[in-house]
RNA sequence: GCGGGGGUGGCGGAACUGGCAGACGCGCAGGACUUAGGAUCCUGUGGGGCAACCCGUGGGGGUUCGAGUCCCCCCCUCCGCACCA
């Protein structure tokens, strides 16, 4: 055997890092969309220096689009910044620099390492959202918003994150706390700015039907966010009084069963009622008892499973059904935000409701009845059934009820059919200086007047950034003349929460330096819904409902003819690493961790845990180093093929290693036969012996194989049965070396690279040149598979005896598709087995299996 | 509680419409080459048994000639939402 060159990684991705990029094999006219794929991975946040579990979905995304190229398509694959946010700001005050400059030493060092991955971009349509020349059109976005009453100022209620130091939206808070630095969020009475998301909570749920290649867990999540429910509001006269005390229930065929009425203790109505309050000791316990429960709020009250509380106004409500009377309490659980602020009663149907009557000592009454549930009530029976004690009503079934009872409420002008959303509106005010300036001005004469659309962008102000310091608090931004009538101003001084920035980038991309307007919505017509859209499963109910929402406001603005921005979606998941804690000198890097788990530094025994990479947990691995060792190919390769891309996988540095000796194999293969295999001759099937047919096959099988598994998502099945097809090549060289088919041989190898290159370009574009091309893998075109290559001359036929595999049989593949010579032959070779043993029936599958059913 | 995923060797995971369970890789064991190997190559590798064979896809039932796959009941686990009336 001669010498082969060892597998030098390291010269070989030099060679080809600037190729892709110099011939601009991802450049695209956006004119032409024939046959177009827009493909696009969720742009970063530029927070700083990558680690190995960042690169998954890039990674794939590369593979994805060079593997479209090659299949003819003009793909559209662009990347960008999400660079406008806090962790800039943050970061600006302790290292005393401006958030600018640490976002662009990011976004550069990000950039870098996009090219040691050898991922390829057409960077001339690189969008960084922290530039006017982008931000500009947020700021047009929000004009457009504001013209149409989708954009408004109120005073509310809203989230403010002590930690961040600015308010948030609602998709923004979990579990009560800030979805960025985990803060417990606190409640604040503030004016700001929304966007009207909730004037289309109906349109986002009903088209999430329409998006059947979207996981099914996120549109659950959407679903669940938007949280509609159908019900019927209803309005209680209250005695003594004119007003009405207004509810919603999407129960009201159990309106016979409502003992009490309870408010929330914000409700505007509790106020009222302390005021005609005769007794001062009561109204005093009674504000105790308000401002105890507001206190307890936003963290206990928001948490579940707390004790039920409440007051008795003393005041009492008319059921409109049948003029009974009910007490109206203050009660802590129920819920200014959402419905009416105000709720009916139902302990005998609503487990809430019971336990505050068992609490309160409330009358708990059933008024309906299913076969499930007849006795006694010992806790709330929520489900449906047949309506008992109600009146005219008896008798009918809850959902017959439902649509009667509303009726009637109706037709009484006490009573009308609701929806109620979830959803809130969506809170774009952030009170931080590096973000997009909302384009309005408030003057005392003309009150709150947009900037004009000429005068945009309203430019950060560009100053030395010191501190912790907001637009509020910088006279040369906010001091400005009226627009409207030029008397003194003052500007708004809130920044746009950066979901505004990603609601549209992928817009933008299509034409993303047009300086007149924000998109071409032609191009954006012919080049939009994004063919595949892939990122973390994180934002599914933050930057893909807003998104969502966007896109439908412009289409009805006649922006887009689209009404949804992502036709396919996808979501990766994260990579995992053993993390290893010393419960003396904290989190130590597996790298450092000694024989044992020990401690590098005392020596003690370490706690190990599988987590997300992450650096707070020091348990990352920077894709250099494995670069460094490996190459950029190896990490590609291990990324793809260590597990289902939408599954958490831990990373190995074992398994990293056996890319690696996978790639020194096809370094191998393809060098130790590419000096032979020029002046091939033709390339004759009907030559083949049975050996090369079999080569022949297993390679068709896997082109289809790989094919439709990266179409599939399906990546590490792909580069598995890209290795059994390595496999199988290098068993038919080493069996017979020197009666190899030498024609077979380069198509074989020939089209191995081409399948692999998606996968580890550097190495395949090499190879390709060692097997005598000239010109770039991306250049050529995908192999197809050739149908009547898959089938076989021979087949295997599998024999069972009632259903469990005893034998096999060899047949031609005319013979498989034969039923009677097939039960002939297998019966024939199973005789023995038979013996003393009826056969009371054979089941023939052809061309795979005959089953023999005997009896004892 | 409601909703959505998952449960297959020592590990990550394969398995088209029900049709050879464990592809591919890691790890491990043995061997080769080496001064050496945590390098490389070869062989083996679900469990039990000398063997014929038996047992095996979270548990229990069922349908079927045949079930990881379909149906019913249950358990565990991850994720999302959660006093939403």
């Amino acid at each position: 055997m001669p010498r082969i060159a060892k597998y030098d990684f390291k010269k070989i991705e030099k060679r080809w890092k600037d190729f892709w990029d110099a011939r601009g094999f991802f450049k695209v006219d956006t004119n032409n969309a024939e046959k177009k794929f827009y493909y696009l991975n969720m742009f970063p946040y530029p927070s700083g220096v990558l680690h190995v579990g960042h690169g998954r979905n890039y990674i794939a995304g590369d593979a994805i689009a060079r593997y479209w190229k090659m299949r003819g398509l003009t793909v559209l694959n662009p990347m960008g910044f999400d660079a406008f946010g806090l962790p800039a700001e943050n970061a600006a005050i302790e290292s005393k620099t401006h958030p600018r400059e640490w976002t662009i030493a990011n976004i550069e060092g990000m950039k870098r390492q996009f090219h040691e991955w050898g991922i390829v971009y057409d960077w001339d349509r690189e969008i960084r959202t922290c530039e006017p020349e982008y931000y500009k059109w947020n700021q047009w976005l929000f004009l457009q918003f504001y013209k149409k009453g989708l954009a408004y100022r109120a005073m509310a209620v809203v989230n403010w994150c002590p930690g961040c130091e600015t308010v948030l939206a609602n998709e923004q808070v979990s579990e009560g706390r800030c979805w960025r630095c985990d803060s417990l969020v606190e409640k604040k009475k503030l004016q700001q700015w929304f966007f009207k998301i909730t004037a289309y909570a109906d349109q986002l749920l009903k088209d999430l039907d329409k998006l059947e290649h979207w996981p099914e867990r996120v549109r659950v999540m959407q679903r669940n966010w938007i949280g509609q429910s159908q019900g019927v509001e209803i309005d209680f006269s209250i005695e003594g009084s004119a007003q009405k005390l207004r509810v919603f229930t999407t129960r009201p065929d159990t309106i016979f069963g409502v003992t009490f009425m309870a408010l929330a203790p914000e409700h505007p109505l509790v106020e009222e009622f302390l005021a005609d309050e005769p007794d001062p000791k009561r109204r005093e316990e009674a504000r105790a008892f308000v401002q105890r429960v507001l206190q307890q709020g936003e963290i206990a009250r928001g948490a579940a499973n707390v004790p039920k509380e409440g007051f008795f106004t003393g005041r009492f409500a008319i059921n409109p059904m049948n003029g009974e009377k009910i007490p109206i309490y203050i009660a802590n659980y129920v819920l200014m935000e959402y419905g009416t602020g105000a709720i009916m009663g139902v302990p005998g149907h609503d487990q809430r409701d019971y336990e505050f009557a068992k609490q309160y000592g409330v009358e708990i009454r059933r008024v309906i009845e299913s076969d499930e549930n007849r006795g006694e009530l010992r806790s709330a029976f929520e489900g449906e059934g047949r309506l008992v004690n109600s009146g005219e009503f008896t008798g009918l079934s809850s959902r017959e009820a439902f649509h009667k009872i509303g009726e009637f409420l109706q037709s009484r002008g006490q009573g009308r059919f609701a929806v109620n959303y979830r959803m809130r509106d969506w809170l774009i005010s952030r009170q931080r200086y590096w973000g997009t300036p909302i384009p309005i001005v408030y003057c005392d004469r003309c009150g709150t007047v947009p900037v004009p659309e000429s005068e945009l962008p309203v430019k950060l102000p560009d100053i030395p950034f010191i501190g912790k310091k907001g637009l509020a608090e910088i006279p040369e931004f906010y001091k400005t003349a009226c627009p409207q009538c030029g008397g003194p101003a003052k500007r708004e001084t809130d920044t746009m929460d950066t979901f505004v920035d990603s609601s549209w980038y992928y817009l933008r991309f299509i034409s993303p330096h047009d300086d007149t307007r924000p998109f071409d919505p032609q191009a954006v017509n012919r080049w939009l819904p994004v063919d595949q859209y892939v990122g973390g499963i994180e934002h599914a109910t933050k930057h893909l409902l807003y998104s969502r929402f966007v896109t439908k406001a412009l289409r009805d603005m006649g922006y887009v003819q689209f009404d949804e921005p992502f036709a396919r979606l996808f979501n990766q998941g994260m990579i995992e690493h053993m993390a290893y804690r010393c419960s003396e000198h904290n989190w130590i890097h597996p790298h450092e961790v000694r024989e044992g788990n020990r401690c590098p530094h005392c020596g003690r025994p370490l706690q190990a845990e599988l987590r997300k990479m992450s650096k707070s947990q020091r348990n990352t691995i920077s894709p250099q180093e494995v670069i460094d060792q490996y190459g950029a190919d190896t990490e590609r390769l291990y990324t793809l093929f260590m597990g289902p891309l939408e599954r958490d996988i831990e990373w190995t540095d074992e398994g990293v290693r056996g890319s690696f000796r996978f790639l020194n194999r096809v370094w191998a293969l393809v060098l130790s036969q590419a000096r032979k295999l020029t002046d091939v001759g033709v390339l004759d099937t009907a030559q083949f012996g049975e050996r090369e047919r079999k080569v022949w096959q297993k390679l068709h099988h896997t082109i289809k194989a790989v094919t439709e598994d990266i179409e599939g998502f399906q990546f590490n099945t792909a580069v598995a049965a890209i290795m059994e097809l390595v496999n199988e090549l290098t068993d038919y060289v080493t069996e017979q070396p020197k009666r190899v088919n030498r024609a077979l041989m380069k198509r074989a190898l020939e089209d191995l690279v081409l399948i692999l290159s998606p996968f580890t370009p550097f190495i395949c574009e090499e190879l390709w040149r060692r097997l005598g091309h000239e010109d770039a893998v991306l250049e050529q075109s995908w192999p197809a598979y050739d149908p009547t290559a898959l089938r076989a001359a021979e087949r295997e036929i599998v024999i069972q005896i009632n259903g469990k595999v005893r034998d096999r049989l060899t047949v031609p593949a005319e013979i498989g598709e034969d039923r009677a010579e097939l039960e002939r032959r297998a019966l024939a070779q199973i005789q023995r087995r038979l013996d003393g043993k009826q056969v009371v029936k054979v089941i023939i599958v052809p061309g795979k299996l005959v089953n023999v059913v005997v009896k004892e």
